[in-house]
DNA sequence: TTGACATATCGCTATTTTTCGATATATTTA
DNA sequence: TAAATATATCGAAAAATAGCGATATGTCAA
């Protein structure tokens, strides 16, 4: 009788909270960077940039928004900065969109 | 040798159709709406409106919108009409919403 | 047919989000 | 210290979204 396990029915406030984190994630770019992080495990603005064909404030930008809500982590070494995923939620959620859309 | 279970690596138009999909998703009413739906088969809209505390309007924009990306679909009886959630992954979301924020 | 009811659609305004340039901060190297 | 590099932040303009009232459409019942 420990772990309330079945959290059912979540109350409008919970839900708010939710739809930030969905926003978050509901973007092109975002999932492009979330689907490269899961990828790799750890990538620098740069690299994200240019992989994402993006510049450089931008990029940040949308690095920031994610990282906000819990969904992403950022490690500094020197002048870099890596970020990487610390939701580990999300991989199933972009395992699910991969194979509604893939 | 048949299906190709592990689809990996969306390009941007297919996180671009994701991203539309989330979008959708990405808001407390549409999301308490989901979970009325997920919870009894099939509402009407009056039905969902006073639920969720909405005008008919409004509610009848957010049905339209889940409608248009698969998530919802609609039945007509007599004058009203009713919804249900026609998206099986859904219930895997709500799921995992309802993990995190329960 | 008329009126009541259930839903859909449209147009408008207010708000939010996106993007980008300019610039600030921090770190390394010459 | 000065220049170069990597990233963050900020402000403003453009685009997208939300919510609502007015009203259209379709259906039932008297």
């Amino acid at each position: 009788m420990n772990k309330p396990r079945k959290s059912k029915q979540l109350d409008f406030e919970s839900l708010s909270m939710a739809a930030e984190c969905l926003k978050a994630l509901a973007h092109p770019h975002r999932l492009q960077i979330v689907q490269l992080l899961l990828a790799g495990e750890q990538f620098s603005v740069n690299e994200i940039a240019e992989h994402c064909d993006l510049n450089q404030p931008t990029t940040s930008d949308h690095l920031r928004l994610m990282q906000r809500c819990g969904f992403l982590t950022s490690q500094k070494a020197g002048r870099t900065v890596y970020y990487s995923v610390s939701e580990p939620h999300l991989a199933d959620i972009m395992n699910c969109i991969q194979s509604r859309f893939g």
